[in-house]
DNA sequence: TCTTAACTGTACCGATCGGTACATATTTAC
DNA sequence: GTAAATATGTACCGATCGGTACAGTTAAGA
């Protein structure tokens, strides 16, 4: 182990309330103050740990992803169901978080590309950003990519459409949670829009 | 008329720079020297002109959907055409707006509702937003309404949903938008998307 | 035990935030 | 012509912004 004094707070652990704020008030809206109250740590630890605003940020919605985004994809790759099932369970998983009244409210994700397009974010957050939605499409493309190998697609639009579709429902559900939607309006919205694979 | 110097920037014309800003930028994002800058005028005349911060978002937002949002409605309701064209047309008016590149970038409503969820938008803001999408949910509301009254609509679903569908459509397209996706990218989503109106 | 490395809290930095006081300039009404 | 009313530009306000210097504290390794 390395010499010195410890640290005496967990760094996940605070990552995890950082994120938190930064999700629920956007990179704009959160203050250094907001961060380090949330953190229960002071911002010499901040900086010391974390790097600066902007790196956090970045650290932040990456264990964004891993927490809250990435675990809802395997939803799509349940055995012995319909494709219009998988997109539906998928769907309903994201709603039960876009609309969980323990989360910070919508998609973190969602909000960040919103505010992307500001000239407001530093560039690699931006960036960071950009990679993830395009993390997101590809593997929806090569999602679809299969199903039709499979046969379960009868639709003739390729699979890079249905995977741009599939990201707007999505984004669109994310913001109808930030505008206030609970779970039930959501899986309404879900069911209108999978019925669309048929 | 009354007494006094005249102002000499033009009131509307100022307000439409204040909206481009805001919605390029955010409530957040949007420092008043970005506002002054783009507008033209001094803080003093800014706050003597449109009251405070707050007070020149919510003008703004209101400009914007007189200007950019109620608009596109009209293409819903041109005579002779089916139900699938008029909404093809009507969500195409709006991706061209999404991709204008002359224009901020997206939604103006869309990133605001986005902002709405952070506490970060001041009350009056928050409700100015709110009202909007509600208003705009009860117009779709009313218009599938007629339109199964009309017998348009073969799908089961209610009128109520089928706005929220449309509406979590407009929002996810608007992120597109935000995050990178030109026009033809978005009408190939609104085709897919318009497909389910069958 | 003693050096050294790492973490913590306080107290501060210049810059910018939203907002305003005030003196000056321009206009209409009388 | 003069008073009243309105707009303008400068210069400023306290508060907060993101970020850091520094002294003190706690630990591991020699």
């Amino acid at each position: 182990m390395a010499a010195g004094r410890q640290r005496t707070f967990d760094k996940e652990e605070s990552l995890s309330k950082a994120m938190e704020v930064f999700w629920h008030k956007g990179y704009s809206g959160t203050s250094l103050s907001d961060l380090t109250q949330a953190m229960g740590i002071n911002k010499p630890s901040l900086y010391a740990t974390f790097g600066n605003k902007e790196e956090l940020f970045v650290s932040s919605i990456n264990q964004y992803v891993d927490k809250h985004g990435a675990p809802h994809f395997e939803k799509l790759l349940t055995k012995d169901l319909s494709l219009q099932e998988r997109l539906t369970a998928y769907l309903y998983s994201i709603a039960n978080m876009l609309s969980d009244q323990k989360l910070p409210g919508g998609c973190f994700v969602t909000s960040s590309t919103c505010e992307a397009g500001s000239d407001c974010l530093p560039q690699d957050a931006v960036e960071t950003i950009l990679k993830i939605n395009t993390a997101s499409t590809k593997a929806f493309t090569n999602f679809f990519k299969e199903e039709m190998a499979n046969g379960s697609i009868e639709s003739d639009s390729t699979p890079a459409v249905l995977a741009d579709y599939l990201l707007t429902i999505q984004f669109g559900l994310a913001v109808m949670a930030r505008n206030g939607a609970k779970r039930d309006k959501l899986r309404q919205v879900i069911n209108q829009a999978v019925s669309n694979f048929c």
